[in-house]
Parts: C-alpha cells; sequence; structure tokens
DNA sequence: TTAAATGCAAACGCTTTGCAATTGA
DNA sequence: TCAATTGCAAAGCGTTTGCATTTAA
C-alpha cells in the first residue's frame, strides 16, 4: 500500500505539500535530511515552509512510513521505511526470531567506517539477546548499559 | 597512567575546572552529559561555565581519554575511555583483528531496546568486513549505505 | 611573565511550537 | 462548512565562538 493510500485511509489529507514531501522521499537516492527535503519542495513550491516538511515527517514516521535514522552528523536523516531488507532479532530465551528494520544498524555503520575506517559487514546478521516477553517473565540478566 | 598525568605531560594546564571534570567523569556510574556535569562542577565550583566544560571534553575526546557516545536523546553523553572492554573488527580479506572499543555499540543496544524492546546481548561480537587497507588495495565491494 | 585557559554573552544549527489564516474533504 | 493543515515568526535546546579577563606554570 502506498504512502498516500495510507494518509488516505486513515483519514489524512492529501495536501500538495505532504505529496511533494513523499515524492522527495521516494525519489531520493539516499537518506535525506529535512532541510534536503524542503530545499526540493521548495523550489517546486515557493509557498512551503520547513516546519511543514517537519510535521509531515513526524506523521509519516507515526504511521511507519518513514524511518529516521541518525548517523551522528547533528542532524537526522529519513528514508522510506523498506519492507525487503531486515535483519534477525533472536530472542535467547524462546527462540522467537523478529525482523530487524535494516536502518538500526546504519549508524553502527556510519560509525565504524568514520571512526575505525572499517568497512563493516552488516548484511547478514543475527543479533541474540532477549525478547520483553522473556525479560517480564524471568527478570533475567538485563542491564548491560549502566 | 592517569588523565592528569596526560595533561600534564602534553603540557597543558592543570586547572581546578579541568580536574572538577575529570573528577566527575570518573565518579559517574553511567555515561553522564555535559550538562550533567556541569551541574555538579557548578555545585561546587559555581564561578564556572559551561563552554569550560564542552572545551575540556573536547580536548580529553582528543587526547583519547574519553569517549563520546550519542545515544539519539538529542545531546551526547561521555564517559572514560576503558582499556578493558572491547569488541573485534575482523577483516575478511587479510584477516587482520582490530580492537573495537565497546561504547561504539552502545547506541544500537539503546536503539534496540526503545525501538524493539529487545535486550541485545551484544558482550562477545565480532564483526566482520573490510580494513581500509584492503579496501584501498582492492577496491572491493564497498558501498552498503546509501 | 605570558601564553593558555576561563567566563560571559551572543550566535549557531536543527527542531518545535503558538497562533492566525488557509484549505481539503 | 469546518476541523485539519499550513505559514510564519519566535522560541527552545544543545553546542560553539569571539573577546576581554584571569591564571597556571
Amino acid at each position: 500500500m502506498s504512502c498516500h493510500e495510507v494518509l488516505q485511509e486513515k483519514g489524512y489529507r492529501l495536501t500538495p505539500q505532504r505529496m511533494l514531501v513523499i515524492e522527495t522521499l521516494h525519489s531520493a537516492d539516499r537518506h535525506i535530511s529535512a532541510e534536503e527535503i524542503y530545499e526540493q519542495l521548495h523550489a517546486r513550491y515557493p509557498y512551503s515552509n520547513i516546519s511543514t516538511v517537519y510535521r509531515t515527517l513526524e506523521l509519516l514516521k507515526e504511521l511507519n512510513l518513514v524511518t529516521e535514522t541518525d548517523f551522528g552528523e547533528g542532524r537526522v536523516r529519513y528514508h522510506v521505511a523498506e519492507k525487503g531488507h531486515h535483519h534477525h532479532l533472536v530472542c535467547r530465551t524462546c527462540g522467537r526470531i523478529r525482523n530487524l528494520d535494516e536502518s538500526v544498524l546504519y549508524p553502527l555503520r556510519a560509525a565504524l567506517l568514520r571512526d575505525y575506517d572499517f568497512d563493516a559487514d552488516l548484511r547478514h546478521i543475527a543479533i541474540s539477546g532477549q525478547c520483553s516477553e522473556c525479560r517480564e517473565k524471568r527478570g533475567g540478566d538485563s542491564s548491560q548499559l549502566s
């Protein structure tokens, strides 16, 4: 189902601004920032505003139509949520496997490239751990972070 | 070698502000933000300033005495660089293994917990990929990201 | 003594918000 | 028609910077 259809179905208005933001996101060949979306939008539709871009992105995020990724640049980047590529989260307790959107690993890849000059292959990984249900049931060994 | 010694050896001044920032970082039981460091510093030394905190953190980062981690909260957190815990980066071409500071994985762990409610076990992982030398030599298959 | 470091205030860049005006359904 | 959406301007937040003053060595 397309972004337009999802918006319409859920009762959101299909404004020209929203359609242009969606179009820009789809035609982008890489993760794109709000500012970049705004520039393209503004070129075609001069009476547009960056706060509308942010509000539209917020909405699309809520509807899981776009993914927000923080590459540690001081701004956040967006792309349309792809259903195709994903990894797996494997619960060590119940064994259940859950899909993990690949975009969650992008910041790590970016950091390894930037800080270690290492081109990590994160295309086929499974991450082990414990799902929320098993954690609640057993209490287990959670806190690694502090 | 302690932070104080490193600073002194490299010819940096040991000001009370710097010593208090270092002390605060060491006594913190978790990753701490600049604002939090400043609050503690300011309580003990009222004529201090947050820009000094930022400048000190910048310096300690350069000297590899502290690590900066972005958990995606809109602010960055710091902690003293631990030599103890690390993971491995394994080059698929030359096989060389390089240490990876564990803090690089913290944002991923935080994101999995926040977005997937999954408590990932990232304590013993090796990440496969290609190091910079091998990439330069052979050109290989790099770009996964955009 | 003096270059390095600080405090202050102002600016920065990204993002959010209050509100009146506009508009899609 | 009228609630949803927008544009605008201003604010919010974490961080950085210019500059005069202070200070560790």
